[in-house]
DNA sequence: GTCTATATCACGATAGAC
DNA sequence: GTCTATCGTGATATAGAC
């Protein structure tokens, strides 16, 4: 293990420094990529624009990603991983289930948060049926097993505190669609989205508020009773 | 106002029926042109395969729309309409807050329940930077500016419940992002959130359930006191 | 209104020099 | 590892006959 103080020294005898990054040609791809991919999809964005942004002609990206769809796996994989690595730890850390969830809202919130592009990602991650080649599509599929390991445990955790009675009879995988969705959703809304709250969405303030509001929201709603009237069902 | 047993009767004399369509080749583009940019978005979908599909050659679609984007409009000006023709009736409608909500929630979700496209394409429209030519991007800006008063309108209403008591003091901007996430991205979630529920999204019982589980959440959410502990904020 | 061309352009991907 | 040049394809859109 190096001590942080001593990376400078290292990474001038090693290489680049780490974390303030003069950045790979690769990673610098990945970036440009992955905020084009966010706005306008896989379909939407061509490799072009992609080299004009990162300063290579288009040829060469392909020295780094074998097709467009390999480039746009590599960008949703990292994706997928930064959000494991920060939700992970959150919720597998013990606890009664109320500060679990609480902890795990914080920490998916801060991992989509973290950089505008991840809810929009992870979005079409989740709905869109892009058409990529076979092996691509499998690879991603496999991606995707990996983030419903997380779900997993967050179901799990829902189960628990149901069982426990800490929280009232619901249906995890209902209130747990219901998260996603009010979390994912709200960081990719984009315009839409700062017009409702007001605010820019990713300020540290709307961050701080949006948690806020979704824990009161959840935990008061998954409380037990007493029970307001509902009508059930509607009309279909 | 003509009877609904005279319809046959009156079509045969003044045109083609109404509900049991043959449809005119222009509706019959924009049903397949929905399914396709529902599925694979504005740019994922190419005009050779939605005249294919509608049994024309690509030529004959420009008769009927200009260009892709302004068949990709009229696409979700459509879908903007029919969400717009069953949610404002019901809040629109008099009562106390808790019921008018209730009706609400009940009345977008049968919106987006009934046709499984439209979920998909309002999210497309809410999020997505499309490059559209200037002229459609303006439109649509319009488009959405109607829905944008709907959403003033469920605004309204969560505030006047806040103001009179019946709900908790919470921000409405931030209630309603988490009822839109929870309802426009359930119903767009496609194997993921069947995966998630362990049925199919859009199956009546499954729509059923979905109004139950969102209402109890989000009712219970924004009843008053009494709060559980909370944590605040959390790690930025 | 639908058709058969066709124009024009951008796409993803490859070859091969440096 | 980056470049220029190019291939083949499919895109949107237009022209004009029927």
């Amino acid at each position: 293990m190096i001590a942080p103080e001593d990376q400078d020294v290292v990474s001038a005898l090693e290489g680049p420094p780490r974390a303030p990054l003069p950045a790979s040609s690769r990673d610098k791809i990945l970036d440009v990529a992955e905020a084009l991919f966010a706005r306008r999809g896989y379909a939407g964005v061509g490799l072009r624009e992609v080299a004009e942004q990162v300063g290579l002609g288009k040829s060469s990206l392909f020295h780094h990603f074998r097709s467009k769809a390999e480039l746009y796996l590599a960008v949703l994989l990292r994706v997928f991983e930064r959000i494991d690595e920060r939700v992970r730890p959150s919720f597998e850390a013990g606890g009664p289930p109320e500060e679990r969830l609480d902890r795990s809202v914080d920490a998916l919130i801060d991992a989509l948060a973290e950089h505008p592009t991840t809810a929009r990602l992870l979005l079409r991650g989740l709905f869109e049926d892009d058409d990529l080649p076979d092996r691509a599509s499998a690879a991603l599929a496999e991606a995707e097993r990996a983030l419903e390991k997380l779900v997993g445990g967050m179901l799990g955790l829902l189960r628990e505190g149901i069982e426990s009675g800490a929280f009232r009879s619901a249906s995890p995988g209902h209130v747990l669609q219901t998260l996603v969705g009010a979390v994912v959703y709200h960081f990719a809304s984009g315009e839409f989205g700062e017009g409702m709250i007001g605010a820019p969405l990713f300020s540290q303030g709307a961050v701080r508020r949006r948690k806020d509001e979704v824990k009161q929201l959840l935990l008061r709603g998954l409380s037990a009773p007493p029970a307001p009237a509902l009508r059930t069902g509607g009309p279909s």
